[in-house]
DNA sequence: TATGAATGAGGGTTCATTCAT
DNA sequence: CATGAATGAACCCTCATTCAT
């Protein structure tokens, strides 16, 4: 038997779960291998979790509020809607390539209920970051006039997408900037008049 | 014992199978819903298809080609890139929530590697229909030059979003002509010249 | 794997589970015990019984009403209470002797509350004969006066220590006719009066 | 860490493993249960005891010593033979009574055969204590001739059915002076002469 | 072509017991 | 003396898969 600290042991679940359930999924995951991820017994699991379903909600709550906070820190002294907008991407983007297991396993089938309530959460948050750029963009008039919360929600599925490419095809992958320059200007050429009432 | 055809009960198993993959994911989903949802005894699943990945794959193999095609075959007579985008867009969009179950078990949990494949391929189809439609567009002087694999990636993430919106939270999603919209002219005001060499 | 109809093997679990249960208990009985026992697999168990608790009180009331029912049966022709009182004490407690797992389940640890319930109407069924015959008795001038609702509760635990004897130490076995006679006759000789206002 | 006194430690385990295993059954108690109730570390139990059979085992023995004592202190002065019958059958069921945990447990699924020794050796000695009594109440001719051993018998069994209806269903429970009633003047009327050659 | 009883590995979870501190 | 983290076997139950009919 390793004598561990309680503290530490609670930390090697937490990573060796994120790894399991972000390679597997919620249904896919046993306790059996994050156990032994974890190099732990599978009792020892339920020292610190009350079960599976614990252990994946904790888990997700405690990164998607540490992504949350990251998003408003780095957006707070940014003034220009353009740039607010480049950053949010670039941020959202990148994190996601380099937290690749927690943004995979939210992508998951939780398969019960309650883990969804969570991410719901999450995804509001991140939508109304997104929408409140527009509006200033829009009020500072540099944006166009649009429905903010339907284009917000075009943002964000464009950054989900960008997720679920992590899982199912890396390749599919692309860049923030290029993305950036989409949602700035667009396709058609400057002077162009198809847009509708835009 | 029903008599009934084998083509017929392979069709009945598929459509139950869709049913069931779509709403409980690949690891949720047992034979046995499979089969009592088919009307037909669990051994009998077993006549047809060689196991459950046999089932999830052909499954997903016939639903994507089916959409590949009809996304073809509706833009085959289109010339105007910026209507094809659109029309592409409003597609598969509409395509997502008309058909909710493939779409959904598509995006969900494979538990196994083989299945990624099949997607791979469709997912490639469509990122080659949209890079088409950007060339044409650029060629023709409608959109502005970029890279077209790039963009089509971010565009095509911005459909494989909305679709995930289908599975975790309905009220994310957005309409074709919004999207169509951002894609087309981008948020900048136009005579902005934010946009690098766009 | 054997085929077996399942009318059989429902039999065979159901004798299985008998001996398992009276013999560890609710709780010190394992699925895996009385699945080796029914010579079927663990899984088999579930095909016919939905888990624990339900194979448990299914025994259970089978067996239950089957006793209630001979018991019933024996004493309907019997007019004379004192005889009637001798016939369902032998029955009963030869009953117990021959049926002895069914009667141990019963006095063991059932471990959760509806199991409870089952045995409370089943004791309750048995205290009512009892009490009807020494209401006939009294009635017919055989039987002193006596409270017979007490007098019923005596006599009933007095079956079923018997019961409980089996388990744990059968050399405390006693006659069905020794018992009557004591239950009839007393401990007193006759002219005694001691007897408070019997 | 509380520093205590190991004879106080173990006196805190004896009364808290009792209540714990009159409430839940040896299988259903567990040792974690009884050192919460102990205020006592789970390795603190293995202190003092061996195992939970051992822990179980000095329960029962110190107890049921105990009660055994109780019982003949209170029946030594006791000169008239049906005033000491009364007077073992009012102790008896009060003490069950009163003392509910430790005749509870007594009376409940053991799951390993070392503990019916114990409690053999307990009833054994009870019996004998109620044969004493016969022997005497016949010698002076108080009682009837009978087979003794065999009236110790159903009279030992009537207590111990008494003390599963502590457990199982406290409404039959009955009080000690109508069974005294019953075990010393019986059912019949004096005078009826239907008792064999009692 | 079809059935459904049977299998047994593996899932989540509990718990008596040990041992480093 | 005392702690409580750690272990691993065993528990109940599910499920993909097989096969006699």
């Amino acid at each position: 038997m390793n004598k561990r600290s309680g503290i530490e042991s609670k930390k090697r679940i937490l990573d060796a779960a994120i790894r399991i359930f972000s390679e597997y999924g919620y249904k896919g995951a046993s306790m059996r291998m994050i156990a032994k991820r974890a190099e732990i017994s599978v009792g020892g699991l339920y020292l610190y979790y009350k079960n599976k379903d614990d252990l994946y909600l904790t888990l997700m709550k405690g990164r998607l509020d540490d992504l949350t906070g990251k998003t408003r820190e780095a957006l707070k002294d940014i003034k220009d809607p353009a740039e607010a907008m480049r950053t949010f991407l670039t941020l959202r983007l990148n994190y996601a390539r380099e937290h690749r297991e927690i943004i995979l396993a939210l992508g998951r089938d939780p398969g019960f209920s309650f883990g969804i309530e969570i991410k719901k959460k999450f995804f509001r948050q991140q939508r109304n970051v997104i929408e409140e750029i527009l509006k200033k963009g829009i009020s500072s008039g540099t944006f166009r006039k649009c429905n903010t919360q339907e284009v917000a929600k075009v943002i964000f599925s464009l950054v989900r997408g960008f997720i679920v490419s992590l899982v199912i095809e890396p390749d599919a992958l692309f860049s923030p900037e290029d993305c950036g320059d989409l949602i700035l200007g667009g396709l058609l050429k400057k002077g162009d008049n198809y847009i509708n009432e835009f």
